[in-house]
DNA sequence: TCTGGGGTCCTAGGACCC
DNA sequence: TCTGGGGTCCTAGGACCC
């Protein structure tokens, strides 16, 4: 099947107000009334209560004095996890191209399914409706040719929306937004692009490259120079693998001694490394996250030379980092403590790092002989070749 | 107004290697 | 006495996303 490569086929579909959704589905009690998830902080909100000017990630109690009637639940993360499955079984059920970005979104690509489901904007209101049937979830789709412009149109189309951009609509569609509609543009990227005069995607679009990377940088200047010219090539592609497992815990103010911090790190620790261990990965890197009663933050990290999923180890790492960032704390008070792990590994795996040019051959071959000295001549490997842009990693796995 | 928890990617300097 | 060019890895910090 031929697909024209401008064919507006990339889908964007991101549920609805995710969390308070799962609560209304499941509490009648519940719908059509502003609910907020979360405590502390607010973790989600139903639309009834965003329209009292309830956001995510306000402290409780401001919510709860703009919205007085919201139903305040705790989060059940079990039953959001399980949602989220049965959402990505839906989603499969339309393309084979499918990449989660995050619980409750993911790109699907559609493109040569015409006579097979029908066309992208018919495949996004069945999309719909068999989520709302299935699993009982509002969810907005947004479809257009490129990845960007999908993930914008769902945003604009918000709450249970369905939009279309048009491919001869498209820079009509873009250039009017606020630069902070960019993907990747937040809140500070915004304050300079904003005293440089620019506060539309169109504006941004009329600066030079050059410029643009002076303001904000090599990356971010490059990426959205391209996106406000409505370039963006990236393919919808399933999901890589997860680069790094962490756990954080904000200390309550009553908790804020060194002494609790490393009871909380404890836990953080036994229950990452489960999280781990439950992957089958094992982890080279250690990073302590710390933060302040002034709210800066600081990181120290470790890394050790043989990569490890055992609690012991890396606790004692986290522990020595801890020690390590004392007189800070000792200093400004910690206010939050948090364990990632990255450098991950497949567990049981050989993991090499081979040069490119021509000794790359060379170097397998040496490796191979390691590992037929480690594991016995007969050992049946299964080599899979993690392409990186320079210096490709080929971890072999003893079957 | 007082800020949770889980992630990704980029930058920059320094150590080290050939 | 002064000092190239190309690369990887580690550490720390920062921005961003949901």
């Amino acid at each position: 099947v031929f697909v024209p490569p401008d064919e507006p086929g990339i889908l964007h579909a991101d549920l609805d107000a995710f969390y308070a959704s799962v609560e209304q589905r499941d509490d009648p009690r519940l719908r059509g009334r502003p609910v907020i998830v979360g405590g502390g902080v607010v973790l989600a909100s139903s639309y009834e209560a965003r329209a009292r000017g309830v956001r995510t990630a306000m402290g409780g109690s401001r919510a709860r004095r703009l919205c007085p009637d919201a139903i305040v639940v705790p989060p059940r993360i079990s039953a959001y996890s399980d949602a989220s499955k049965a959402v990505f079984k839906v989603f499969e059920q339309f393309s084979p191209v499918v990449e989660g970005l995050s619980i409750d979104e993911a790109f699907l690509d559609v493109r040569g399914l015409e006579h097979i489901i029908g066309s992208p904007s018919e495949i996004a209101r069945k999309l719909k409706r068999a989520v709302r049937e299935q699993v009982g979830l509002p969810i907005t789709v947004g479809v257009a040719r490129t990845k960007f412009l999908a993930k914008v149109a769902s945003a604009v189309g918000k709450p249970d929306g369905l939009l279309v951009v048009p491919p001869d609509g498209e820079l009509e569609f873009l250039h009017p937004l606020p630069v902070e509609r960019l993907w990747g543009v937040g809140e500070k990227t915004a304050r300079k692009l904003h005293a440089h005069g620019l506060t539309t995607v169109g504006q941004v679009a009329a600066v030079p490259e050059l410029e643009l990377i002076e303001m904000i940088g090599r990356a971010s200047g490059r990426h959205i120079h391209a996106l406000s010219h409505n370039r963006d090539p990236r393919r919808v592609r399933t999901r890589s693998r997860r680069r790094s497992i962490g756990a954080q815990h904000a200390l309550g103010p009553r908790s804020r001694s060194p002494q609790q911090a490393d009871i909380v790190l404890v836990g953080l620790v036994d229950r990452v490394t489960r999280r781990m261990r439950a992957a089958h990965r094992v982890a080279r890197t250690i990073v302590l996250r710390l933060r302040f009663s002034d709210f800066t933050r600081a990181t120290r990290s470790h890394t050790i030379a043989e990569a490890t999923g055992e609690t012991e180890t890396i606790l004692a790492v986290a522990r020595a980092l801890l020690v390590d960032a004392l007189p800070l704390i000792d200093r400004k008070g910690i206010t939050l403590v948090g364990v990632a792990l990255t450098n991950l590994e497949d567990a049981g795996a050989v993991q090499l790092t081979l040069p490119f040019g021509r000794e790359r051959e060379q170097a397998l071959d040496g490796a191979l002989d390691d590992i037929r000295e480690r594991y016995g001549s007969d050992a049946i490997m299964r080599a899979v070749l993690v392409g990186r842009e320079q210096g490709p990693t080929v971890p072999l796995l003893p079957d």
